[in-house]
DNA sequence: GTCCAGGGCCTAC
DNA sequence: GTAGGCCATGGA
């Protein structure tokens, strides 16, 4: 199977399975943005008990996160884990967003995808997965978002190498799919689902939608998990 | 008590 | 270019 046809089939299953996503909920496109700086190696809910501290604080906005003393919004987000590396990185782009484009996500949106890219990685804390879930779910830029799911998913079921590096994994997808954000968005829900689900649930793959992706299946349930 | 979660940076080799 | 240590909380 070439590798369109196999990422074409491999969204038709997730997708019959899972349905539809809900994937990264957040008001503004700055409250994901912060979100995505606040939930790195952390668990979703003690991100999102800091996104709460920060609006209940009226801070989720570039210029008064960008004034707050840094000590304060450490506080506030200490459930986030990291918070002095996050409290410090928070106010650096929240700064950038003020000074390079008013706080104004439009007028980011304006710059094309690579260009921003290069941006958004040069600021200190924003390594790969953050600039491109920024890009694809606060920005709809089609930048196809690699994470420890998806790396779990797609090496259980041998389909990359459990060591392949993030720009390796990006370019796995990217060079089959049509370079839509709507459809990465929804493919990258779909793999987190599965990821969460089924994969740490089932070490040998009962169930799981992937199970028969091509002629892969014998392989998936031989590969090892990681540790 | 141990493990780990929607990473990224720095250093050493 | 990559392996290892570091950052830190809260839930299972």
């Amino acid at each position: 199977m070439n590798r369109p046809a196999l990422l074409k089939d491999i969204y038709k299953r997730l997708s019959s399975f899972y349905g539809p996503q809900r994937w990264w909920p957040a008001d503004t496109p700055f409250e994901m943005m912060v979100g995505a700086i606040l939930t790195q190696n952390t668990s979703w809910s003690n991100a999102a008990r800091a996104i709460e501290n920060l609006r209940k604080a009226r801070l989720l906005d570039p210029g008064r996160l960008s004034r707050v003393s840094e000590k304060r919004l450490a506080r506030l987000i200490r459930s986030s884990g990291y918070f002095r590396q996050k409290a410090s990185r928070l106010k650096i782009f929240s700064r950038y967003l003020s000074d390079a484009y008013g706080g104004k996500i439009e007028r980011m949106k304006r710059i094309p995808l690579d260009p921003l890219r290069k941006e958004l990685l040069d600021l200190p804390g924003i390594g790969p997965e953050t600039a491109d879930s920024m890009l694809l779910y606060a920005l709809g830029k089609p930048s196809f978002v690699v994470d420890a799911y998806t790396r779990r998913v797609l090496a259980r079921h041998s389909l990359i190498p459990w060591r392949a590096s993030y720009d390796e994994i990006q370019r796995f997808f990217v060079q089959g799919l049509p370079p839509k954000a709507p459809l990465f968005n929804k493919y990258h829900a779909l793999l987190v689902a599965v990821g969460k689900d089924l994969c740490r649930k089932h070490p040998q793959c009962q169930g799981c939608p992937l199970r028969r992706v091509g002629k892969l299946r014998l392989e998936v349930l031989g590969s090892p998990l990681p540790g």
